[in-house]
DNA sequence: ATTGCCGTCGACAGGGTGTTGACGCACGTC
DNA sequence: GACGTGCGTCAACACCCTGTCGACGGCAAT
């Protein structure tokens, strides 16, 4: 799960060239008012001018640093995953070692990571339909934990540990997607949830049982 | 997976009062106009204007059949649930006979139903977040499966065929999260999504390590 | 001082939603 | 066969929000 650097940044040409002046204290103050926003009302209760206004700017002026209310958004997630990223250091490069602790390592950290930006993933899940570029770099922060699940399937098939069974990338895609659900139930408040302290206990027990049998 | 008759109907007032004039016809007309518009356009890209002529109507007339546009959306969905339960008939009460062939029958079913309204899927999919109603009515069409599947958790637990585990419900919403992941990827097209073929083999294979164990 | 560009905003254009008020037309009623 | 009653219908209105255009002030380099 190390190094991402996506979208937004390239993706989305912010408007202000080469910025050394104070233009770059506005911009966190988009930023800044745009999440303390969202833990009041909901993503799409929030207007530019709210924004524009909260940082202390017309709105109007709001255009020249991000195109779009979503691209205010993008940038908030962008920073998430890049602390997530942070936060889950070479933990990933260390599982053969004792998979089952490494493992709920991994799953706790990003969980506490996440977990303290509830409002901006909230915030995704209701935009996820209607917003490509969100869907896409959280399917790109998804498919480096398809690779991982995928990687350690392999290994322990190589050991001869456990059986066949379905093409390891597929079965990889269907024991993440349940991660996927159960953080978006459990982070977005959107869906059934199993009580937050066994979240990842009964993640891991189904993995253990797919992957290490 | 028998028996809903949810929302909408009841929880959204028509408008229409004792209705048996050619009004239903209209109604009619809108639906239908909304599910081939939905198969080209997506969902936040129709107006209720687009609808309205669609049915050959005035905006103001739409009003009178249909509160807003995400109503209509609600009772597509509403069809294709009352559909699918229909598909599934008794199957869920004649589910420890063969648990195997049974379950695979079951999702076959669903998949296949709600496989041929794919726009009405993925237009849920895409406003799931904004929208209360349709995150509820989708919400108790998984609590149905949940519950099948945590009965038959049980089932085999007091056969003592299987370990105690993670608590049966618990265990439930985490395989059934991966259900509902999976087919949103293959119904929605939103996110990683593994051969439809494949599908099936891959959930339950799953399901019976962790279950059936 | 002149030029140029960054940062800023007032004002406009456009498109969508939801509501209001009035108008016909098909009834059942006496 | 006039007469309400209420369904079905729509033109027009009031809003709200987004995105853009043109103008204007100021600091920086020439």
């Amino acid at each position: 799960m190390t190094s991402s650097r996506t979208a937004a940044g390239t993706a989305t040409p912010r408007g202000r060239r080469a910025g050394r002046t104070s233009g770059d204290e506005r911009e966190q103050a988009i930023l800044g008012t745009a999440e303390r926003l969202l833990e009041q009302r909901a993503f799409t209760d929030i207007s530019i001018d709210d924004l524009a206004r909260g940082a202390g700017i017309s709105r109007p002026t709001f255009y020249f640093y991000f195109p779009s209310k979503d691209a205010v958004l993008l940038t908030l997630l962008d920073r998430v995953v890049e602390e997530a990223d942070a936060d889950a250091g070479d933990l990933l490069d260390r599982l053969a070692e004792d998979p089952r602790a490494r493992w709920r390592e991994l799953i706790d950290r990003f969980h506490r990571t996440f977990g303290g930006h509830r409002a901006v993933v909230a915030a995704c899940a209701q935009v996820r339909g209607t917003n490509a570029e969100v869907r896409r770099l959280w399917a790109a922060v998804m498919e480096r934990w398809v690779q991982a699940i995928e990687a350690a399937i392999e290994a322990e098939r190589r050991r001869g540990a456990a059986p066949a069974g379905p093409p390891a990338r597929d079965l990889a895609i269907a024991l993440n997607s349940m991660n996927e659900r159960v953080w978006y139930a459990t982070f977005a408040g959107d869906g059934p949830s199993v009580a937050e302290r066994d979240v990842v206990d009964v993640l891991l027990d189904v993995w253990l049982a797919a992957i290490y049998r």
